[in-house]
DNA sequence: TGTTAACACGCAAACGTTTTCGTTGAGAAT
DNA sequence: ATTCTCAACGAAAACGTTTGCGTGTTAACA
């Protein structure tokens, strides 16, 4: 077992001092032609790389960027991250990754452990329970402390920011806008409790598209229903809940669920009530899956698009990384940088495909 | 915005020395009553952390695992990530992603990155590209540098490294099993290249199921094809490969697939030929997915047990590098050491759905 | 009173780099 | 002969920790 060679090493076996070591690897001129190339010679022989903590701890950064998720078992999220990670790379940088799963005290602690050192930067999308203490106290810190932060999907307002969203107001509209134009007068809505910023927004975008064709909206034509129910264990509970809710309201002909699951176990629930889709139903869900694609029928979706949202998110931190390494150079204007958080919004599509006319 | 206090901070501020804030924070005993409790109270107040990063140079391990598989939007390696991640996080580490995309080169880059430092040991997936290269160069480097390697799913045997592997040729076995126990006379293979080490498993798998039964193995009932098809991309092709094989055998009773999406796009493509599931012709697939739990019918599987495999990897790794630990004070056995590497085999479950009687 | 032990703390090395600031020797200029 | 100027290199600090060892003070002991 060779241990990895060092600067120290190189120095001694080769009679010269570290930092001679250390400039003729930078091919510093200061350094002799000969010495040079002894000294490279046997870098490359051996084989050294140098040393990334030791590299960390004397630049004073990492170059790792933290992502910080709710889950990974999941389309959305991972297609994010492997839009960051494409990034990440591209520009020399690394990624740790950390779940939270949903869970607002693992999301505290991931964060104060990575925070002390081991990034430069967080990307991450809040998780739920956190969205319900509205206890946002370890992102501020973590920002006063000097590491910025991206958030995405999941975002709050009250925090100083670079933010990357889907337009799930406009998606929403589209959507629901699709359906009235092909038709539907009765549209339902399957949607998650409030507190989850995108479930609203896209409960509002219903109830906007509905306002613009002078439909007046029904609660009784919107199914709230609990997170719990999209968890995978729970299948049944859910087909259960829509299918009572399909027995309530008899003249559904449309229907939008804020989410994949919703939407096709909703097929599933209206084909056992011998419905047509799309003939008698026409369905659309938000999040463009697997499930969507191989669906039957195949559903329409709302693509949130999710491994650009990762890549503008990676772009926007590293960028401002980057930027922060200049102002340490330079050493001043501290009052104007809180100024110019950015908020990229990531246009949704609407990929029709087999539950819509 | 505060910086992260230091100890050289702290101990200017009290005027001490740092190695007695250090010991003092450590409630080191050589510290007296009334210097511990300020230096601790002062140390609360400005919620002082160690810097990660100093430690991993001291120390010279960064508690960090690096994963590197092929990639990341996929329900199987997503779930192991998850299982690595609870042993990881329980066990005081953190991990770090690397993705290979299934190329050698980013496999190789991506590695000889982290391997610099940045991580104590690896737990990785074989890309397909390096499997058909048959170059493991880099793996055997880096156990030789002292960074032990655990290997999932897709292993190499001549790499002595920690394994965890899925026990495909018994799932395999089982499943055709079921099949011909339930009727099906003609039982149909779709599987792919034989260089990826658990399709050519499963593919033994099924030959050896038949041949248990005394039943001759047909070349025309065996469908092999190229990964690329697998990809989301090529779905038409992969559905008119399929057809037309299906075409072709017109006797096929009983359909086993490598895979979830291939099993479900068979579906499909009996459904369009006019076959029932499972009246006319039964399936099932190996992975448990999302996919096969929606399809319709829904698909009977072999599960795999993602989240399992990821965490006794993650204990395998922890174990050894903790092992490694105590090694270093005794400095010796270095001999005995390589024999004791394991491999875990994973059992797989079949799980009886809709698509098979 | 002199010796000693316990106590409480500081110094400095070490982890592996990079970089600033010397220092040395030789040849050129005065 | 003396000063100056480079070229070519070394010493040491710094990043933030931990820890072995040294040291000064005090109190207890003979």
């Amino acid at each position: 077992m060779k241990r990895k060679v060092t600067l120290k090493q190189i120095a001694k076996e080769l009679d010269v001092s570290i930092s001679t070591v250390s400039r003729a690897l930078s091919n510093s001129k200061e350094i002799g032609e000969e010495t040079r190339q002894k000294i490279q010679a046997f870098a490359k022989f051996y084989n050294y790389k140098p040393n990334n903590i030791a590299l960390s701890l004397k630049n004073r950064k990492t170059k790792t960027i933290g992502i910080l998720i709710p889950e990974i078992v999941h389309h959305f999220f991972s297609t994010v991250i492997r839009g960051i990670e494409i990034i990440a790379n591209q520009r020399g940088y690394n990624v740790i990754i950390g779940l939270s799963n949903e869970s607002f005290s693992k999301e505290v602690i991931n964060m104060e452990m990575l925070a002390n050192g081991s990034i430069d930067g967080f990307i991450l999308s809040i998780s739920k329970e956190t969205l319900l203490h509205q206890d946002y106290h370890h992102f501020k810190e973590t920002i006063s402390q000097g590491i910025p932060i991206v958030m995405f999907d999941r975002v709050v307002n009250d925090i100083d920011c670079d933010k990357v969203i889907v337009d799930d107001y406009n998606g929403s509209v589209n959507a629901v806008k699709k359906l009235i134009s092909t038709g539907c007068k009765n549209i339902a809505l399957i949607t998650t409790m409030d507190y989850v910023s995108v479930g609203k927004l896209r409960t509002q975008g219903y109830l906007q598209a509905l306002e613009e064709s002078k439909i007046h909206p029904k609660a009784s034509l919107i199914l709230k229903l609990d997170d719990s129910l999209a968890l995978e264990e729970h299948l049944d509970v859910l087909e259960k809940e829509i299918e009572q809710f399909f027995m309530n309201n008899e003249k559904i002909d449309g229907l939008f669920a804020v989410n994949e699951l919703y939407a096709v176990t909703a097929m599933k629930v209206a084909r056992k009530l011998n419905l047509n889709i799309p003939e008698d139903i026409q369905v659309i869900g938000f999040t463009d899956g697997v499930l969507s694609k191989h669906a039957r029928p195949s559903l329409t979706t709302i693509s949130q698009h999710g491994q650009k949202i990762g890549e503008q998110a990676a772009h926007l931190l590293i960028d401002r990384l980057e930027l922060d390494d200049e102002e340490d150079d330079i050493e001043e204007v501290d009052f104007e940088r809180d100024m110019n958080f950015k908020t990229v919004v990531i246009e949704t599509e609407l990929i029709e495909r087999d539950s819509t006319k």
